[in-house]
Parts: C-alpha cells; structure tokens; sequence
DNA sequence: TACTTAAATGAGTGATTACTCACTTTACAA
DNA sequence: TTGTAAAGTGAGTAATCACTCATTTAAGTA
C-alpha cells in the first residue's frame, strides 16, 4: 500500500473505539481511495474488500453497512473543518494573536489548506457525496457552515469595530471571504488538480485580493 | 411532468438529429432529474425509465448505452458554458459595448447567472459528474477552461490596456475573478440550495467585492 | 385496406451488488 | 494444553443492474 497512514491514524482513531485494527485500517484506506476516485455509488464493497486484502465479510464485521463506512470516514474531517473557529475566548485570542484582518485571514487560509492537504482524499469525498446523502448535508449544514458563518461573523465585526473592515453586514464579508477562498480550494483540488498551481503565489494574491474587497475605504 | 419542458428543448435538440419524440424528451427530462437528484451512478436505467413512463428497452433504441445519455445531456450545457466569450471580433465588441471592465463583468455574470438558473438541473449533473468521468473532465479542460482562460485573459488585458485595472498577470486577475463567482454559485446552487438568497444583492456585492480586488491602484 | 417499416414493449439474460452466516482461524486466559 | 471468545473467511442469497431481443403496436404509404 502506497498510502500515507497518517491520514488513518491521525483524524479516525478518536471514535469510541480507540484503536482501528491492522484490518480496519487497510478496509479505511482502501474506501477512502475508492471513494474518492470512483464515488461512493459506484465503488463496490467487493472490490473494497479486494483492495484491502481482506474477505468482503470482514468490512460488515466493522462497519454495518456500507453507508456506515463512509460516515466513518467523513464525520471526523467534517467535523474538524471548523476546528480553527472553536477557541475559547476567541476576543482575547484575536486581541493577543492578530492585529489585522489580513494576518487572521492569511493563518486561516494556510491552515485550511493544509488541513485540506493532509486529508485531501476525505475531503474530495466530503465535496463528491454531499449532494447525494441527506444526512451528509444536514450534518454539514448544521455543525459546520452555520457555526463557521456565525463564529466568522463574530471575528469580522471585531476588525469592523477596528475600523479595519468596510462597513456592511459581518455576514456579507464571510460570504465574499468564504466564495473566494473555496472557488479557488475547488478549482485547485477537484476540479483542476492535475494543473500546475503556484501554490504559495495563489494563496498570497487570493489573500491580498480578499483584503482589497473588504478592508475600510 | 411539472418538468419545464424549455430545458429540453432549448439546448438538446441542436444535434444532428434535430427534434425529438415525445418519449424521447420524457427520457431525456426523467435522467436530467434522476442524475442530479441521486448522481449517474446511483439512478437505474429502470427507475429513469418508469418516471419517464417508457418501457426500459425504449431508452436503448435512442441512446446506445447509459453514459450515452448522460453525455447527450450535458455536452451541449458544457459547450455553452463559455458561449459569451465566443465573439468574433471581440476587441470591437468591447470598444463599442463595455467601456469599463466592471460592465463587461456585470454582463457577464448575469448572463451566466441567467444560464445557470434556466439550465440549473444540467449544470449540477455536469458539476457532480466531471470528478468520475474522464471524458468529460478531458473536454471540460480542453474545451471550456482553456478557452474560457485564454478569451478572458484578452478581455482583461483589454482593459489593462485603458490602465483600468491592476497590472499583473491577465491569467491571475481571471483567475481571482473566476474564483469569487464559482464559489458563490457553487455555495448558491451546489452546497446550500435551501438557504435564503438575496440573489440581487449578493451579484452586487460580489461584482463590487471583484472590482474593488483588480482595480488599478 | 394491406403491407412495410419504425417505434415501443417487457420478459429475459448474465453480471454485479450489499449483505448474511456457517465455518475456520486466531488470540487470549486459565 | 485446553477452552472460549473474537476475528476473519468466502460461499451463498435475494435483489438489482444495464442491456438484448422476440414480439407487439403504431405510423406511413400505395
């Protein structure tokens, strides 16, 4: 198996059960290569089980359905794609930590797409499957994109109170950071990846782009 | 069929087959929303054809295979994506039509906008597809994001030319352009359909948000 | 009206699928 | 070493799938 095992070990091992077997990583690893490449539909416990090395019964002693084994593998990364906003006492944080608007923006961003790096494979999932499975969605839309919008609003209105931001609705300035950053995480991950990006390039002129639509005039 | 039946007609029966049967259309509208709904993979040749009321054997004497329909579906959508673009003589046009690059951005978005809504179905088939199907992704590059970049690329070196914009690369400034307007669609019509929408409000801002990112300093 | 061609049908086909379960193997404790 | 529980196996199951094809129905022409 050529795949990095830390994308195992490092988001879907803190689950009730602690541990995952050698079996259950291999039955992990090989969903989330064939999920990712050929869609959740379209992959066959079969040919799982086949990529794993392991009989097709073994992912039903594991997983109970196939369904199963997919939330598996996404509600973790889902569930940390907010992880950055949950701090405690984020006033005092942004206070200590972030002087500008621009400096938030740019250890956010790096942080996003580093995360989305290290998980790539999961996240292309997430993206793929979302539209398909109510509960994904309902998931997403309730522990994520609302908690993100709200805590994010929180963190504009700071800089507004600052004079930093232009004044408009916090929400706005989400919505207008937000788009930029995703349409170019999609284009970059799943729709274009075998392009060739600047990576580094694209992140700073996204971020001074970003700055230039929003900050006070 | 509360299906608008202008989908069907406006883009699918530009083939060399010119019109199509009755039945053929409600094959043809029952995919469209098969696919977007549970993905191609995951829609039954079978469960297409009892929404469409056809017996199954009908939708192979008009479409060889099942990928064949969904192919037939949206290559046309997928070439018109970058319709506006595809003018002759483009320079004339803008000199006569667009004097500043925020005109030509707010036409252009609307228009895609209005492309968009009127083909909303097709769209998200194409968008949820291209992931899984290699020949579409090939054409999506060779034929829709090559061309889209390099015609954009002129527009915006257009009006580099009148110093209305920032200098830097063209293919950055569509970049960033592209970037903001794909992930608000993509969050309008993808990844958050349900939420409220002030579609008016949100063009502006963004076309607003855009200029203010590229606009000659 | 009869004949021919085209369109549509639906039973059938071989393959594939998610999952079950009887059996086998492995791991652990006494 | 023996016994028990847990993990793993793979043949089998009922259902589903994309597609075929013999037959029926519909449409058009003379």
């Amino acid at each position: 198996m050529k795949m990095n095992n830390s994308k195992v070990d490092s988001l879907l091992t803190g689950g009730e059960s602690g541990e995952l077997t050698d079996k259950q990583k291999r039955i992990v690893e090989a969903a989330i290569e064939m999920f990712s490449e050929k869609g959740f539909a379209a992959s066959s416990t079969s040919e799982i089980a086949k990529r794993a090395g392991v009989a097709e019964g073994t992912i039903f002693r594991h997983y109970k359905t196939k369904k199963e084994l997919l939330l598996a593998i996404v509600t973790p990364v889902m569930g940390n794609l907010v992880a950055p906003f949950i701090v405690k006492d984020l006033e005092k944080v942004l206070e200590k930590d972030y002087e500008f608007y621009e400096e938030f923006l740019e250890a956010m961003v790096r942080n996003r797409q580093a995360f989305i790096q290290k998980h790539l494979s999961i996240v292309r999932i997430l993206v793929q499957e979302i539209p398909f499975h109510e509960e994904l969605r309902g998931q997403f839309i309730e522990h994520v994109a609302k908690d993100l919008y709200a805590r994010f609003a929180n963190i504009v209105s700071h800089f507004q109170e600052k004079d930093e931001l232009v004044q408009m609705p916090p929400s706005s300035v989400v919505r207008l950071t937000i788009s930029s950053i995703l349409g170019f995480f999609l284009a970059r991950y799943i729709f274009l990846p075998e392009h060739e990006w600047n990576e580094e390039e694209e992140i700073e002129m996204t971020i001074q782009f970003i700055m230039n639509g929003v900050k006070a005039r």
